[in-house]
DNA sequence: TCTTTATATACGTATATAAGCATATAAAGA
DNA sequence: TCTTTATATGCTTATATACGTATATAAAGA
């Protein structure tokens, strides 16, 4: 009997039709990290809870833009949403998440130099 | 002087334009990993060396359609690619990415039950 | 109530890409 | 050489989605 690996173990009790929700769940997932701007976003909240409004000034995108990437990275639960009067604050819900990004940031940073 | 959070000493080196490149490129990285198919190409190869036939077999997808998923992952630097023959093998090159995909997968599969 | 400010969203357009189909390329064997 | 087998790719279509523009929604203040 060969020996089983770490991908094997952690999928062995899933259905075929199971796995493919898995993959994408999975891909789902990174789709919502593969944008610039929505990263660019990610990267503005990441240093602190910010509104819409803040976050438009230190991003540079547009309003409209910002608040569909806001909402996109909060309905993937990245993002927490706390509202106060007129305003909407978002900061960081999922850390694992932005460690992610942070660490394939890094990599990709230091192989610029 | 506030403290700087690891992201900003991360990055406190690049230039705007630079990191305009940097959230561009680790968005193409992710956008390799944000098609249910191409994962389930990968989790194909995670288990060993194969050939695009035998990725074919595992997978059930086309040998049109694994072969381009194939070069999209040796392109991204993920695979490794080894011609023999008539034949070409793909194996793991990036073990950081699988475990990653892996870690996302583990986390999604145990929010199902 | 009317106006201002903050946020969200509907709609259209442009663009990217996954996948099917057909075909090209290339190596191995008869 | 001709055929078979393995892989890659060109072309087309369908689909997804980012963004701009305009507008809707809603809270606060005059």
């Amino acid at each position: 009997m060969p020996t089983k690996t770490k991908v094997q173990k952690a999928t062995k009790n899933l259905s075929a039709k199971e796995m493919e929700v898995v993959f994408s769940l999975v891909a789902d997932y990174f789709t919502v990290l593969s944008e610039p701007s929505r990263l660019r976003v990610m990267y503005a909240i990441c240093n602190g809870e910010k509104t819409v409004s803040e976050t438009v000034a230190v991003s540079g995108l547009s309003q409209a833009n910002v608040s569909r990437h806001l909402t996109v990275l909060y309905r993937a639960g990245i993002l927490l949403r706390r509202k106060e009067g007129t305003s909407v604050y978002y900061a960081i819900a999922d850390h694992a998440t932005i460690d992610m990004c942070q660490t394939v940031c890094t990599k990709i940073a230091q192989s610029l130099h």
